[in-house]
DNA sequence: TTATATTTGTGAACAGTTTCACAAAAGAAA
DNA sequence: TTTCTTTTGTGAAACTGTTCACAAATATAA
């Protein structure tokens, strides 16, 4: 039963993620196996799914007893390539930016922050965690030549195409956005966008139809 | 057909905030109508699913003709409680909280930031975009008596969950929170969850498993 | 060694979501 | 008016994702 054949939902992906963080935790904890009834109360799933979600990959439990957690831990982050370092590139060191910058928990999961571009002349060339910031025009030849992975996009909504363009046309495959608009890429790059009002307004909608 | 009968699904809800940006665009523009089809090409989507989507709502369109953009944006608004303001109070202004206070989208959207809070008393008194930062000490009552709608948690993870009791305990019932753990809220407070390293290991396992 | 208890892995049933397809309604043209 | 075109609204069909239920495998206890 090796690597999987049927697609991978997203659903499933996320829940990987998870697992892997509980995982990581009981790890710490000294645990050597859990059953996927008590991976799936700590997140509040259904031990079904997380075997499920499992199974596409393979069998990696012991009936009776449960999945080694150690071993199940390493073989999802073979799954999600969180076994290797990722090269990020950050555009737009504002407000979100700067913030992403400083974030310590990306290079703990294996997302390292190498190269940071702006287009304001009193940023560029300034020191930011030890990172020189890059000026913007250098985007899509650095990007190239220093083998970045990801890109996060986070100038203001107006120059995010620019900027999406720039580095897809560097090859750039993967890109996470954070400016409200939506970002037209080719087929083969995954974007993925993350829209703050968009979640309060799931908070409103939940407010807004308490009592039906 | 009123007031909604069937229970509206998250990705619906989703949906339905991506259609209220594309008809604010469309009323700046100054169309009047816009058909299912046009209103899905703006956002990969198909002709089908805006009707659906809409159509759990009650029947605002015109046959031969397209929905009237003003009315719908109105009919949306009020769906997902949009047409009025929000009062939310953010705990935790360090790098992505400072951000956030900064953001001005969410106001533009109803999203009032209307407290602060924080425990570091270099932060407590100071002056954030006309508000003045509270201490996290008063949060409860404070949250109460000034009508918080919302809060946004963003202190770091072990924090996080003492900050959400707090807010549960003052009858928050909504709640977006940026710590990377798993809050414990009770079934009739609606917790959203901003963890950007899943975003990025949803990009990894991407790229990990582009030629499968 | 045998019996009993756990727990996995997985087809099958079920539930939820999306897409299809078309009648009905309205607009536009003749 | 009549005809033709467009587009909605919506059941039904197709698809996708989740939960069920149980045989098989292994652990644990007697
Ligand atoms: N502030 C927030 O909390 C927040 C939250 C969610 C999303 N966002 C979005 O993130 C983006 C940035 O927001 P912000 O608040 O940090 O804004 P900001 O104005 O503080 O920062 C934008 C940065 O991008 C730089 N920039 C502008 N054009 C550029 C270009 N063409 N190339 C390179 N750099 C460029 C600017 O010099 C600035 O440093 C916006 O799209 C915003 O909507 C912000
Ligand atoms: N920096 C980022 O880009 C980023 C991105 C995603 C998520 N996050 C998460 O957001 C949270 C904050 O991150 P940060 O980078 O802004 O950290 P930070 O240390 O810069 O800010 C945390 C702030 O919370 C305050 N604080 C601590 N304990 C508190 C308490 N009990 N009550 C009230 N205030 C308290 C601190 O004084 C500080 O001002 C963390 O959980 C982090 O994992 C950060």
């Amino acid at each position: 039963m090796p690597a999987q054949l049927k697609k991978i939902s997203e659903s499933t992906i996320h829940r990987l993620s998870i697992y892997y963080r509980a995982l990581a935790a009981l790890e710490k904890e000294n645990r050597t196996t859990i059953s996927s009834k008590e991976l799936a109360k700590r997140d509040k799933l259904t031990p079904a799914q997380v075997r499920k979600d499992l199974s596409f990959f393979g069998s990696f439990g012991t009936r009776g007893l449960g999945y080694p957690v150690v071993e199940l831990r390493n073989r999802i982050a073979e799954i999600m390539g969180l076994n290797r370092l990722w090269n990020v590139a950050l555009v737009g060191v504002g407000n979100i930016g700067s913030a992403l910058a400083q974030y310590k928990e990306f290079a703990k999961q294996g997302f390292n922050i190498k190269l940071i571009f702006d287009n304001d002349l009193r940023k560029i060339g300034s020191n930011h965690k030890g990172i020189i910031v890059s000026d913007v025009r250098n985007l899509k030849s650095m990007v190239v030549s220093e083998n970045i992975d990801i890109v996060i996009i986070a100038v203001p909504a107006a120059s995010a195409q620019a900027v999406c363009d720039e580095v897809v046309a560097g090859g750039i495959k993967a890109i996470l956005n954070f400016a409200p608009i939506n970002l037209k890429v080719p087929d083969d790059v995954v974007l993925r966008n993350q829209n703050m009002c968009i979640e309060l307004e799931h908070l409103a909608f939940a407010l807004n139809n308490k009592n039906r």
